[in-house]
DNA sequence: TTAATTCCTACCAATTTAGTAGGATATGCA
DNA sequence: TGCATATCCTACTAAATTGGTAGGAATTAA
């Protein structure tokens, strides 16, 4: 399960995603609208630029935007940034790969089993985007 | 990411479902062919056992059997068992449902897509089995 | 200069994870 | 009956993770 900080993540981005083009929001703005704790909200958005995703700026008029436009960001790499590996297995993650020991991956099955698995959620996750996610809402705010 | 249990779990059943047919196979044995500790091992069969998955005989000569063979054991269920919601929210968990607060359901772009990633995970994990997961392996041991 | 805003460091309580310990209970066999 | 062999049950623990909070430093616009 995605924690609660990449929920917090998918909310802030929709409401940025929905906003894009309008110029700079404010974690206040965001932490109201979409019910996040605010100091919270602070956390996640500077890992959310740190990573590439956001650029921000101080002080009055200053804020947040998305680097791209929703359609290119997908959720695949949100996950990644803020939650972890999407993989079951940390054997099978392509990003955060770490070998198991007492396990030969050559032969092991389970292996096989979560590879099968992994491709099929990623084909999902790195197709949609901010933008799929927002289809229906934009403007409704 | 699966917790370390639940792999363990998996390794337990991979090697019950090789023995599969042979009678009852001890914990110790178990634990020493798939390098699981003894003692966190007996919590995993308990549990396995109580969610209907296995059948236990005590004494001299007794162990653990599967209670079904092992094509009829897909992966999801054994997920259930020990690690959880294989959804990525619990508001789209089919086995682990619960409510968003303040998030409606109805218009949430979030909730569209985990059901989108949901539903290509489950399709791979309800469709492959343990009889899957060992194929290739059986009498390597 | 001051108000507004992000950014940084540090802390915290509650929960989960990955086990361990010790004995109770049931079974087969002599 | 008694003993060896297994599973089963209850409880405990250390370490890591989660979901935050607190306080102030740094930057910018007006
Ligand atoms: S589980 Fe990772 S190699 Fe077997
Ligand atoms: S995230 Fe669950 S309803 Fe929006």
């Amino acid at each position: 399960m995605l924690s609660k900080k990449t929920q917090y993540a998918f909310k802030a981005l929709e409401y940025l995603a929905i906003e894009y083009g309008k110029g700079p929001v404010k974690i206040a703005e965001i932490s109201k609208y979409q019910k996040i704790p605010l100091k919270f909200l602070e956390n996640i958005l500077v890992e959310l630029k740190n990573a590439g995703m956001l650029e921000s700026k101080k002080g009055k008029g200053g804020g947040y935007v998305l680097r791209v436009a929703p359609r290119n960001i997908n959720l695949a790499n949100v996950i990644r940034i803020i939650n972890g590996p999407i993989a079951l297995l940390p054997c099978v993650s392509l990003n955060f790969y770490e070998k198991c020991k007492d396990c030969d991956e050559t032969t092991c099955g389970m292996r096989k089993m979560m590879i099968i698995a992994r491709d099929a959620t990623l084909r999902v996750l790195e197709k949609k985007t901010m933008a799929d996610m927002i289809k229906g809402e934009i403007d409704v705010m």
